[in-house]
DNA sequence: GATCCGTGGTC
DNA sequence: TGACCAAGGAT
């Protein structure tokens, strides 16, 4: 039985299982998306140690909500988190179909939020319960495993059933190296003969690219730029240079599916409409985690 | 439905 | 180093 297999080896540590506020668990749910849990922890901790109620979050501005988002990556998940707080006016609906016309709620964070904080009978699908499913029923087409999951869910205990699946994704039917022989469902699991089979491809392919920034410094302070296009909206940047033979340091940074090397050169003039930024402030400012890189190698490459 | 959106860790 | 990964959502 998977629920007896998760209560003696399910992650009850990990923080946002500690409670079922819906803010909490709708704020862990968005950090966690694309993200790997232990890389979360310290920043679900900070950010509500800064914004303990949706109510609170909704009163900050986005520009804080983005710093304490910088280096978690994908920061529109800030921008909308952000956004669904001003909206939801200090509460989150109480209703699946409300959720999910939500800003940065699809169908997974809203089953998420639903079973989880409000105990409704929602089967969960994410990645990890997509591949014990489709492992389970031997199947390598993912477009019915929605449904599957609904067939399946335990609907006198969704909240622990829909957790127990997502751990034993996490802990036992893991994407590489399941560990079949220590898995509750082993006997009844059409898939335990050839486990790899039915893991989704998830393959990325990268590019290369090449980025030339300049940094100015003047007593203390850095000049950044507002970003212009989409990406890192609503954040900081090193203003974009020509690029000239004297990179002072070049560092690199994966970004998307882009491998990017970043070339550093000192910037006599910048932009006019720069912010200069105190170093000693970097921290408190939203900046995504290139510009810490780049300025981290700057000023200890350049002397 | 394919592509875009970040990052630090790991092998 | 380079490839690949990890609790999705929006377009």
């Amino acid at each position: 039985m998977v629920l007896q297999w998760y209560r003696e080896k399910g992650r009850h540590h990990l923080p946002w299982r500690q409670t079922t506020d819906p803010y909490r668990i709708y704020l862990s749910e968005v950090m966690l998306q694309q993200t790997p849990v232990e890389r979360v922890i310290p920043y679900y901790q900070r950010f509500l140690d800064r914004f303990p109620t949706l109510e609170a979050l909704g009163e900050g501005e986005e520009e804080e909500v983005l710093a304490l988002w910088s280096g978690l990556g994908y920061y529109s998940r800030a921008r909308n988190l952000h956004r669904t707080a001003r909206i939801s006016g200090g509460e989150l609906p109480r209703s699946y179909r409300e959720l999910l016309q939500l800003p940065g709620i699809g169908r997974y964070t809203a089953s998420a939020i639903s079973s989880f904080a409000y105990g409704e009978a929602r089967a969960v699908v994410d990645t990890n319960i997509k591949r014990v499913l489709k492992r389970y029923w031997a199947t390598s087409d993912g477009r019915e495993i929605w449904e599957l999951a609904e067939r399946l869910l335990d609907r006198e205990n969704p909240r622990e059933h829909n957790l127990a699946l997502m751990d034993l994704g996490a802990l036992i039917c893991r994407p590489k190296d399941p560990l079949c022989s220590l898995c509750p469902l082993r006997s009844r699991c059409l898939g335990r003969g050839d486990p790899l089979a039915y893991s989704s491809p998830s393959g990325r392919s990268y590019s290369k690219v090449e980025l030339h920034l300049g940094i100015s410094l003047r007593e203390g302070s850095i000049a950044l730029v507002p970003s212009q296009g989409r990406l890192y909206r609503g954040m900081l940047l090193l203003p974009s240079v020509p690029g000239g033979e004297r990179a002072v340091a070049t560092i690199y940074h994966t970004y998307s599916r882009y491998r990017v090397r970043v070339l550093l050169y000192p910037l006599s003039s910048p932009p006019a409409d720069a912010l200069w930024v105190p170093l000693s402030r970097l921290g408190e400012v939203p900046v995504p985690s290139l510009v810490r890189k780049a300025v981290k190698a700057y000023l200890e490459g350049g002397d």
